[in-house]
DNA sequence: CCGTCATATCGACAGATGTCAATATGATTG
DNA sequence: CAATCATATTGACATCTGTCGATATGACGG
């Protein structure tokens, strides 16, 4: 199961009545986000030329295994944090900014 | 250790170079918003009548065994999400806004 | 002081998670 | 087609995590 990104996220942390459906899916996100190797791939293919970064640059900057890697890229797609495209053998990953943008909304104060 | 939430969290998501150490530290923030019965304690306390909530009013709403309520609330405040004030035999919890803030800047595209 | 009440801690357990070596898959190239 | 390369999948393992029942701690009331 892959998140829709396009539908913004609507409930808040602070807000009333928080239910157990709810509460669910936004911590599905935030378990995505609750790891160092995550929270440094979405680093560095926000900082990535062009906007993309190839897997293959992505193992040695991590310093973790290449299945280790491919691991946690394909939870980051699944949680709709970032884009797979595969062209040819490789594969490129792209920031998904309206997902990390409902996030970063469910934390309004 | 508890965290100090009169830091502000320096490192972003999106900032170039996020290194293990930075990452660890907010993975450590996005770490304790990632289960749904500590977003729903989030919640419910967020939204208690003047601003602090006393756990003898969180289990029934959360569900959830009295321990485990417990243990939800003493990770939010290890987590510096909440604060925990011993009064008498209750003890009262509130939001600590900066440390929710913080986390939600580290998510700034 | 003794019983009660609110909360925290302990111990146990099932299930999830991060990691890697080995291997499979699938595209490219000679 | 065979070899090679980039990536994904599998299987195994140790560790972490959410949960609860039982129990400890500590405050209050009679």
């Amino acid at each position: 199961m892959t998140i829709d990104a396009s539908q913004p996220c609507c409930s808040t942390v602070t807000a009333d009545g928080l239910d157990e459906f709810d509460a669910a899916a936004l911590a599905e996100g935030f378990k995505a986000l609750a790891d160092p190797a995550r929270l440094r791939l979405l680093s560095l293919i926000a900082n990535a030329e062009g906007g993309e970064a190839c897997a293959c640059d992505l193992v040695e900057p991590l310093d973790r295994a290449q299945p280790t890697v491919s691991h946690h890229l394909s939870l980051l797609v699944t949680a709709g944090l970032i884009t797979r495209e595969k062209r040819g053998r490789w594969a490129w990953y792209r920031l998904v900014p309206e997902r990390l943008t409902a996030l970063r909304g469910a934390l309004a104060t």
